[in-house]
RNA sequence: GGGCGAGUAGCUCAAUCGGAUAGAGCACCGGCCUUCUAAGCCGGGGGUUGUGGGUUCGAUUCCCGCCUCGCCUACCA
């Protein structure tokens, strides 16, 4: 309702601008003003325009406002205007009508043309997910949710990086330190499988054993063990060897435990590209070619990036005959490709420029779809990735200078359109309190004793694994669950309290914007009040209980809704008791303005933070207004549907979140 | 050294393109359950927005200097 009624605002601005002052300004600069007592909806551009018009802003927003009311019939939804201040122009909406707008629909928007791929999780597959991969994880799946309900098609991709050191560096602790052959790391797959013991656990403990391995022993063993890492790397990256086979078990276990801890949330994903095959289906000999020939990429023979294959970073100042050493090498003198290269490769692939694509294989069945892995030789039928038009990625900002250059890359090939739609949708990492490490019993330093947060390692086994955190916040939801719900049986108990611990979780990792960082600690994230998950949850389930003891349905009661007289619903809505009626069917109507600016700035906390106030503003009317002991009918009813709205947007922005509301709680 | 980000109430965080009186939650203090669920509501104290300048009708927001903190900056991935 707001983002309509703001359109209409701007469009007709901009048309009284045009005949009365002969300005064609772009965009109307709108805003919220501070209390309902100013209106709906402001805009101070009479300010910027006193000094072109070198009038007096008041003056200006005089006229304008003159003429807005000069022809009022022209702006359905708007009551009066009224000038403010040293010039504000104040749009006061006509209530009665913008409730009226708010029941039938509310966050659709314009359907957005464009194929999105958006890519998230991409957790090294060699270790359990940990608090951190949940903040990418819950980040990207909302994102998804937002671009999809604003009607854009969308790919959700997992990038696994199945060659890499990490997944070498559980390898050689297979093989160097527990000794183990492929037939017997098989039998261990099969083993934990069968005792319900978690693999990506196992290798958690393993990864940070062989780490800390590395840093052992004399200086020769050091570098033997250095060696032996670089050997085993290559053996996996080459493939068709016994190391190889290793890693390929337990990257894809570890992967399958990725998806399952997900599904947890609701996160599912509809193709994994891997390494392995961006290596074997040699897409960056194709990316290579097409670098060199645009000249993005140039041999450099001076300097201390002698013999390489570099390419300048963004911004970077090039002069004449001067050697960059502060350039990016992409391949070594060696003549080994870094990581920089191999992801310009993929990401000429997501944009469909590559010429080349992936084999698919079914990996995963999700209820109602499949999730593709890539393959050397796929299956024959599958569906297509890549080629899309826009791209997300939820990288944390650690790697806001390798995606630049990927992104640069792209720009010197004269790809300019797709660099343009290339998002590195950054976010700052979660780390722990020092309180939080000491609880885990983890060793502290007297340095990070001092610091507000440590950064987790996964490298040195030091976090918060993710399912270790989810199955702490269901038992603790389950205590409280099964203090309040004595009447439902243990299985409908543990699915509530299921809802709200991951409720609880997701509204924790959203609430707080892309850029701060999370200082992690059970206090917080174990809480069930304030401003949390539950609190939005908990309106949900007042609102259904009134409805629930009322005998009636929301849908019943917005039929009876559409009987009420604009004139009464004028009355219900104005003056000062009831403002907070009014400026909850506002918030309400505010969805797909929310959803909107989501989308523009790829910030989902805003929507996090619309569902926080709308369930507080329900709240404050629900302890204002009694509603089944209502004596008039009509009002009642008023007052029911407001109920109902309520209920409708509550649910709806939940859902975008991915936070189920249960039944009761 | 260079690049990026941050510094706002005791703590954790908001604040739309530069807009009106800088807002929430937690914590603390005081009230409210025979009423649609108290995971709730109401009230209270709490701020020189790190610091010094500048730009202008207007600065938490933009520019410059300084201080503090974090991250990035390898022929690692």
């Amino acid at each position: 309702m707001v983002l309509e009624l703001e359109k209409r605002l701007s469009d007709r601005l901009r048309a009284v601008l045009k005949n009365r002052f002969e300005l064609d300004i772009g965009s109307i600069p709108l805003e919220t003003p501070p209390d309902l007592g100013l209106g709906e909806i402001a805009t101070p551009i009479a300010f910027e325009l006193a000094r072109k018009l070198r009038k007096a802003p008041k003056i200006i927003a005089q006229e304008i406002v003159a003429a807005l009311l000069a022809d009022l019939g022209l702006l359905p939804g708007f009551a009066k205007f009224e000038v403010a201040g040293a010039g504000y122009i104040n749009a006061y909406l006509d209530r009665a009508e913008a409730v009226q707008l708010v029941v039938p629909a509310e966050g659709r928007l314009p359907s957005a043309q464009g194929h999105v791929l958006v890519e998230h999780t991409s957790i090294n597959p060699n270790k359990a997910a940990h608090i951190g991969h949940l903040r990418n994880a819950i980040l990207g799946d909302t994102f998804v949710r937002l671009l999809r309900a604003a009607g854009y098609k969308v790919d959700v991709q997992n990038y696994i990086d199945n060659t890499g050191v990490q997944v070498a560096d559980v390898v050689v602790g297979f093989l160097h330190l527990e000794k183990k052959t492929v037939a017997e790391v098989h039998a261990l797959v099969t083993e934990l499988a069968s005792n319900g013991q978690l693999i990506d656990y196992y290798c958690w403990d393993l990864y940070a054993r062989t780490s800390q391995w590395y840093g052992e022993g004399t200086d020769e063993e050091k570098t033997a063990r250095k060696q032996l890492r670089l050997d085993t790397l290559h053996l996996i990256e080459r493939g068709g060897n016994d190391t190889a086979e290793i890693a390929d078990l337990i990257s894809t276990a570890v992967l399958r435990r990725h998806l399952e801890t997900m599904l947890r949330l609701g996160i599912e994903y509809d193709f994994l590209p891997r390494e392995s095959e961006i290596l074997h289906l040699k897409f960056w000999e194709a990316a290579f070619e097409k670098l060199k020939q645009s000249g993005v990429l140039y041999f450099e023979d001076e300097g201390k990036n002698k013999g390489c294959w570099v390419m300048n970073r963004p911004g970077a100042e090039t002069k004449e005959n001067e050697t960059d050493d502060d350039a990016k090498v992409i391949v070594r003198s060696n003549g080994t490709v870094t990581y920089v290269g191999k992801d310009i490769a993929y990401h000429l692939w997501k944009f469909g420029l590559l010429g080349k694509d992936f084999g698919y294989k079914r990996f995963f069945t999700y209820p109602d779809h499949e999730c593709w892995i890539s393959a050397e030789s796929g299956e024959p039928s599958h569906p297509h990735f890549g080629g899309a038009t826009a791209i997300y990625n939820v990288i944390d900002a650690r790697q806001s200078d390798p995606q630049a250059n990927v992104i640069q890359a792209l720009r010197g090939m004269g790809y300019t359109d797709q660099a343009d739609h290339y998002t590195h949708f950054s976010y700052e990492m979660v780390a722990l309190t020092p309180r939080c490490a000491v609880e885990l019993g983890y060793e502290i330093s007297e340095v990070d004793k001092q610091k507000s947060y440590i950064e987790v390692s996964g490298r040195k086994g030091f976090g918060v694994k993710a399912d270790d955190l989810i199955d702490k916040l269901i038992a603790a939801t389950r205590a409280e669950v099964d203090s309040r719900q004595t009447s439902h049986d243990a299985a409908v108990r543990q699915k509530i309290a299921e809802q709200i611990a991951i409720g609880a979780l997701r509204y924790f990792m959203l609430k707080v914007t892309r850029n701060s960082v999370i200082a992690f600690d059970f206090k917080d994230a174990l809480s069930f009040e304030g401003e949390t998950g539950p609190y939005i949850q908990y309106a949900v389930v007042r609102i259904r209980n009134i409805f629930r003891k009322g005998n009636t349905t929301p849908d019943a009661v917005l039929a009876d809704f559409a009987g009420l007289p604009a004139a009464s619903l004028g009355a219900y809505l104005a003056g000062e008791a009831n403002q907070d009626i009014w400026s909850l069917w506002l918030r309400a109507g505010r969805r797909s303005q929310v959803i909107e600016q989501c989308i523009a700035t790829s910030e989902p906390a805003y929507l996090a933070k619309h569902a926080f106030q709308l369930a507080q503003e329900f709240a404050n009317f629900y302890h204002r207004h009694h509603i089944l002991t209502e004596v008039d009918p009509a009002r009642k009813t008023f007052l029911l549907s407001t109920a109902a709205i309520a209920l409708r947007e509550l649910v709806g922005s939940l859902a975008l979140l991915d936070i189920e509301s249960p039944e009761a709680m």
